[in-house]
DNA sequence: ACGAATCGTAAGCAATGACTTACGGTAAGT
DNA sequence: ACTTACCGTAAGTCATTGCTTACGATTCGT
């Protein structure tokens, strides 16, 4: 259920320049807008979207918002394309199989 | 390169449900349209779509077009979230260690 | 050979979404 | 206290995109 949102924030490549930066660990606003070719408020937005899918958590420290990415978050998303990938691969052996029979008469 | 235009592709719902429907093999583009509640042509923009993100292989058969998953288009996929996942982690278990040193002082 | 079936593409339209500027609210520094 | 720094939200604009209808091309059936 909450995959669809994670992978739907993940297609613009505004947040996964985001996600890039906080692979090394949590950082403030203004830390991350900094050096993006866009404004603070769109990182904002892009930081809020990113949070409602469950990929970034935050933790308000004093006059700062620290976002970290969520591990949890980023594990949804695996076990569906883990599970899509058996699905697929199995079809396509199945597939394969089936070629080889159809050749082999 | 290509999880870029992979995870741009998965995005969609639509084509999630396409996706859904080529889980347990190949078929071609009427029965995959068939009981959807968008246009034949819909479907066929979407196919576009998803072929050229490689996540899916087309093997005209006769007056047919079969459709069918690409295990190495999710693969791409795969490996640009556990990349992501070990790094997340790696990051939390740091954030976590350093906190746990804060409160011990 | 002719009609039906299967499918891709083009053009046009409406809706979604990413960005900007402007503003308000809270915490830190002096 | 007053100013500065940090950040989220609102309103509005513009580009992107997903859909439909219309059309053309190829293949199957008779």
């Amino acid at each position: 259920m909450t995959y669809q949102n994670a992978i739907t924030a993940l297609a613009d490549p505004t947040r996964r320049v985001i996600i890039d930066r906080l692979r090394s660990g949590p950082l403030p606003v203004g830390a991350i807008a900094d050096g993006m070719d866009i404004s603070r408020p769109a990182v904002s937005q892009h930081l809020r979207v990113l949070s409602d899918a469950g990929l970034l958590t935050v933790t308000p420290s004093g006059n700062r918002r620290l976002y970290a990415i969520a591990p949890d978050g980023i594990d949804e998303l695996r076990k569906y394309l883990d599970n899509l990938w058996d699905d697929a691969f199995a079809a396509f052996a199945r597939a394969a199989h089936d070629q080889a029979k159809r050749i082999k008469k």
